[in-house]
DNA sequence: GACAGATGAAGGA
DNA sequence: TCCTTCATCTGTC
């Protein structure tokens, strides 16, 4: 059974991202041209948004807000300075495991699958750690574009590895 | 239960 | 070096 989400545009100088919510916090995030997010600017989320704005819930504007200034931040290179709550409801426990460690690179760190893998204690799970970031609903907040394959090559990304060369050049990841 | 995958390491040319 | 192959673990169907 899928939940009723709130979907709200949030406008970056990268485009119009799509974020998710539930009744629990920040449950996606969509990059600009992917999605509603390639329809003309506000109408991107008008199918599921409420008819009018102010009809949101207060606990939802808050986290659009928090999104929004986050989102602005990585994108300028730093570390958002403070995240809603994310609504990983559905993830394994792998999957959490892995995105937590995520959620500890600050802004220009990066990690290798393998490095990731051992820090959640099971070092030959590198694939599966692989996996887990593909399944990130959340990119970009959860940065999985700071997790790079060994040697420092760019390894892949859901989002596109554009966005990922972007994101990374912005922090100052060389790669 | 089988298969696929955003890897990593080892071995051979 | 570079390329190929295989081991390993998890998620999905």
């Amino acid at each position: 059974m899928k939940k009723d989400l709130v979907e709200l545009p949030t406008a970056t100088a990268d485009g119009e991202f799509i974020a998710r919510y539930s009744g629990n916090g920040l449950a996606g995030l969509d990059f600009p041209g992917r999605g509603r997010a390639e329809l003309p600017l506000g109408q991107a989320a008008r199918q599921r948004r409420p008819a009018a704005s102010n009809a949101l819930p207060a606990k939802i504007k808050g986290w659009h807000r928090m999104t929004g200034a986050a989102l602005k931040r990585i994108l300028s290179g730093r570390d958002p300075k403070a995240l809603p709550p994310l609504d990983w409801e559905g993830a394994t426990d792998f999957q959490r495991s892995v995105w937590r460690q995520m959620l500890k690179l600050s802004a220009g760190k990066t990690k290798s699958y393998g490095e990731v893998a051992a820090a959640i204690g099971n070092p030959k799970a590198v694939r599966a750690v692989g996996s887990a970031c593909g399944a990130n609903p959340i990119p970009v907040l959860v940065p999985c574009h700071r997790i790079l394959a060994a040697n420092k090559k760019i390894g892949g990304f859901g989002g596109g590895l554009e966005w990922k060369r972007k994101l990374l050049a912005k922090e100052g990841i060389r790669f």
